[in-house]
RNA sequence: GGGGGCGUAGUUCAGUUGGUUAGAACGCCGGCCUGUCACGCCGGAGGUCGCGGGUUCGAGUCCCGUCGCUCCCGCCA
């Protein structure tokens, strides 16, 4: 029998009567009436293998040796449980196993924790990795991160996409993360780095003639971590020729629906909403908004544009919102200092008591017409921000965020996609003083801002586009530019000068200059997506092997020190020595 | 680079205002009982309170430093 016929857990009432082969850990070992009873655990649950010394006298002696986590394989037979010995709040089931022979394949010391065990220090989880890993809740999240990739391939190789792969020692890319950087033996002092997206060889895929291409490819970007953030990450990288919106989304949108229903059996709504950038800064301060809530920021910039709250009338922007609670003094200042540290100057604020009354320190510089405008339910409050656009928008979206999360708006149960588009082509880089690209330096300005990008940068409209799920950005993508003037032009805007446009990605120019056709693309990342699907906050929590956020595997200890040997022939000398 | 939280038995944690020999649960070891399943009962082992320094008659507890982990900000085109 094989390994697969061996796993336990997938003994179900139709086995009754066959023989089987179970092979799996020992959960828990119990003596009872001269019979031994052992629970094999695996995935799904628990099976119990009942050992009784009349039909299996050697099986007895076997099994008065087993301890948790031994790796048992027992034969027998698979009878059905006596209907009052079921307890159906247990997980062992209406089916045992009667056993007839039993083998410790494999012993296992005291483990350093207990596997059925919540909330165990993460290092010690990723240090004994391979023992975390059995437990139920990890193995449902590879098993389902599996079947996600399963899929996703197969509905890209139905819609005629081409799987290739790319250089993982490639180039340092112009902007963005921090390249890994990885040194060359045999061409000494040079570098490659790992790809942080293969952007640039996709888009040379396409222009080679593979039309529509695809790959599940590994990123790299050497940056702090996060809970939602890691150094190494899996994305769907999609590009094709003469793309065309429509059919991007709708491959998209089919792709998540195979998803969710192969891996959760939930069919999601399709098509997903659609959003302009601009309309999903103004309703929720974020460009990738969480719609498993309502909570939704208003304007009050005219309302306000004469009020004798000056803070209000010299505001280039009056927004708020109106949250379903009558918060305290405490509450309201614990409020105002997260706004201070999100930039605003301060959390101006009108609670609504019960009986419908206003209390507010501004109450009094506002005039009735505008109180009505901010007339609320009983037993709400009403916080303001008046600043600039910008950070108006960043203040109340982080605002909603906490104040959704942290008064239980948020629907769990819910899946809400949706498409957030037209960003901006641009952003002022306050420290560098220049403009840099909001999406990428490849990405194509919008027809309308085709020939209006280099006067307006600011009010330049890239073609791209984000899908967003349950509030993460789950990916993103656009067209780009296959006219080298256009992108030379863009080049220009990010003060790109042609010299290091040349160093940097000259063959990219060569190549758009030799019958390149148009073309866009997608990228999603797996891990994202994963977290979503799981509904894991941890993206640790849906990776095999993760590194901790320091950027160190407990587990081999990588990074490590390397030989000197090594260090001579790759030519390098480290300024100290380490530790 | 910055801010918050945490660090006590194998694990998860408690530990009062600084005060006797640092506790519980689970796990582990031994025994008993028993169609049991979070089994039950009895007994036992197990601790450099992250590390270093300081204050004090006395420090798990207070102070300083340091290390590690975690969450967040910066950063992540």
């Amino acid at each position: 029998m094989s390994w697969r016929d061996l796993m336990c857990g997938e003994v179900r009432p139709e086995h009754v009567g066959q023989r089987l082969a179970l092979a799996g850990w020992a959960d828990t070992r119990r003596d009872h009436g001269g019979l031994v009873f052992v629970d094999l655990r695996d995935r799904t649950g628990l099976c119990q293998l009942v050992i009784n010394p009349e039909r299996a006298p050697e099986a007895i002696g076997v099994a008065h040796a087993v301890r948790n986590e031994f790796l048992l394989r027992a034969e027998g037979e698979v009878v059905p449980r006596a209907p009052e010995a079921v307890n159906p709040s247990l997980p062992t089931g209406a089916v045992e196993l009667q056993v007839d022979a039993l083998e410790i394949v494999s012993r296992a010391p005291a483990l350093p924790f207990q596997l059925d065990e919540e909330g165990v220090d993460e290092t010690l989880r990723l240090r004994y990795r391979w023992l975390d890993l059995r437990r139920a809740k990890m193995q449902r999240n590879i098993w389902l991160r599996a079947r996600m990739v399963s899929t996703i391939r197969r509905v890209m190789e139905e819609a005629g996409f081409l799987d290739i792969e790319t250089p993982i020692l490639f180039k340092p890319t112009p902007e963005g993360a921090r390249d890994f950087v990885v040194p060359s033996r045999l061409q000494q002092g040079r570098f490659f780095a790992l790809p942080q997206s293969p952007q640039i060889l996709k888009q040379l895929l396409v222009i080679a003639g593979f039309d529509r291409y695809y790959q599940i490819a590994r990123c790299f970007r050497d940056e702090d971590l996060r809970a939602d953030r890691v150094q190494e990450i899996s994305q769907l990288d999609v590009e094709m020729a003469f793309p065309d919106r429509e059919f991007i989304f709708t491959l998209m949108e089919r792709m998540a629906h195979a998803v969710w229903l192969e891996c959760l059996g939930v069919e999601l709504d399709v098509p997903f909403p659609r959003m302009t950038w601009e309309e999903a800064d103004r309703r929720y301060g974020s460009d990738k908004p969480d719609l498993r809530f309502g909570l939704e920021i208003e304007d009050a910039t005219e309302a306000t544009r004469a009020s004798e709250f000056g803070v209000f009338a010299n505001a280039a922007c009056v927004r708020f919102l109106r949250v379903p609670q009558a918060f305290s003094r405490a509450e309201l200042e614990r409020l105002d200092g997260l706004a201070k540290e999100w930039g605003a100057k301060g959390l101006a604020y009108l609670v609504w008591d019960e009986a419908g009354e206003v209390r507010s320190p501004i109450a009094k510089f506002l005039t009735e017409e505008e109180l009505a405008v901010f007339r609320s339910e009983p037993g709400s409050t009403v916080l303001f921000g008046a600043d600039e656009p910008a950070l108006v928008s960043r203040v109340l979206g982080s605002l909603r965020l906490h104040l959704g999360r942290g008064l239980g708006l948020v629907d769990d149960e819910a899946w809400r996609f949706l498409w957030v588009t037209d960003f901006p082509m641009f952003k002022w880089d306050e420290e560098q003083s220049r403009w840099s690209a909001v999406h990428h330096p490849f990405t194509r300005p919008s027809p309308e801002s085709e020939t209006s990008f280099k006067q307006d940068p600011a009010g330049a409209l890239a073609y791209a586009y984000d899908l967003i799920g349950n509030g993460q950005e789950l990916g993103g993508g656009s067209f780009r530019m296959h006219e080298p003037e256009l992108q030379a032009g863009v080049f220009d805007v990010l003060h790109l000068t042609p010299e290091e446009q040349r160093a940097k990605f000259g063959f990219l120019l060569d190549a758009l200059a030799m019958g390149a056709p148009p073309h866009g693309g997608i990228a999603l990342g797996i891990d994202r997506m994963m977290m979503v699907l799981a509904r894991e906050p941890n993206l640790r929590d849906v990776i095999a092997f993760p590194k901790n956020q320091a950027g160190v595997d407990p587990m081999s200890g990588a990074p490590s020190e390397v030989e000197e040997e090594q260090l001579r022939e790759l030519g390098i000398v480290l300024r100290e020595q380490p530790g």
